[in-house]
DNA sequence: CTCCTATCCTGCGAGC
DNA sequence: TGCTCGCAGGATAGGA
């Protein structure tokens, strides 16, 4: 599901679920493993375990305790959702249990999501090597120029590297592209001065949008659980082969696997 | 270093 | 209707 636009709002719901009186009962897990092993042992510390805040890096949620922190990744289909006994589905892999009696569930049906724990004061691997936050200020022209001045891969797939900038998936690369007019072909290092900061400019801007479509659901916390889709953004070229641009009104955008990744374009619109 | 491919896994929709 | 096939929003390892 879930490029940082949505993995901002499901934290933010479990924020909001989860308040900051929450304990932890127990953790259960339905088999060992996800892409990677569970840390079960870690988990079976965690009984009485405060949680003391939310926050997000990359598409990483970091749920802190008193105990160390778990660490989420939704992968393609991960969700969190509130799961009452009786409200099993399958793929939960699993429940955290609270001491008020509520359960959270995560479910993943296709497993290439990731939860693991970091002892208290410990940094973790999946953490490092991370590159900046597109929302944060570091994430500038000079800095972007500076990080694609030896890449020749295509702009696309290196804004989607994580260690270029953090949160950027697959339907917000296309369509940030899309609205700074820079070709998802371009050799990264071409990238001129003047498209960078488009670029940039429009990154920003498309992840703060869905996090506001996305964050006006928040009440309804089921909607943060998958299955519905993107935010019911209205998609300028993602998914939208073959079909006229709304922009130039004239070309129809076209369709090429770049990095293995389905990637839309208007060949008018972004030269 | 960078680049490129394969791979993990299940579900769904298109097409026959 | 039912079946097969291709594809899916992520991340990483390993080899060139």
């Amino acid at each position: 599901m879930p490029e940082l636009p949505e993995v901002e709002v499901v934290k933010r719901g479990l924020e909001s679920i989860l308040g900051d009186q929450a304990r932890i009962a127990k953790i259960v897990c339905t088999r060992k493993d996800l892409r990677e092993e569970l840390p079960v042992n870690d988990f079976k510390k965690m009984p009485g375990a405060k949680i003391l805040s939310l926050s997000r890096r990359a598409k990483y949620i970091l749920i802190k305790t008193d105990r160390g922190t778990l660490l989420s990744h939704l992968g393609m289909t991960g969700t969190w959702r509130l799961a009452p006994e009786g409200q099993e589905q399958k793929h939960d892999h699993v429940y955290i249990y609270l001491e008020d009696g509520r359960r959270l569930a995560y479910r993943d049906p296709r497993r290439f999501g990731y939860l693991g724990f970091i002892k208290s004061g410990e940094s973790h691997a999946k953490l490092d090597h991370l590159g900046p936050e597109p929302l944060e200020s570091e994430f500038n022209a000079s800095y972007l120029l500076g990080a694609l001045s030896n890449r020749s891969t295509a702009i696309k797939i290196a804004i989607m590297d994580q260690e270029v900038v953090v949160g950027v998936g697959n339907i917000y690369a296309s369509e940030a592209l899309f609205a700074s007019g820079v070709n998802p072909l371009l050799p990264a290092k071409d990238l001129l001065k003047k498209d960078a900061q488009k670029l940039i400019k429009e990154i920003k801007k498309i992840l703060t949008r869905s996090i506001e479509v996305g964050g006006s659901t928040i009440s309804d916390f089921a909607k943060a659980d998958g299955e519905k889709g993107y935010f019911q953004n209205t998609f300028f070229v993602y998914d939208r082969e073959g079909k006229v641009c709304f922009s130039c009104n004239k070309s129809k955008i076209k369709k090429m696997v770049i990095g293995g990744r389905s990637s839309f374009w208007c060949p008018t619109c972004q030269k």
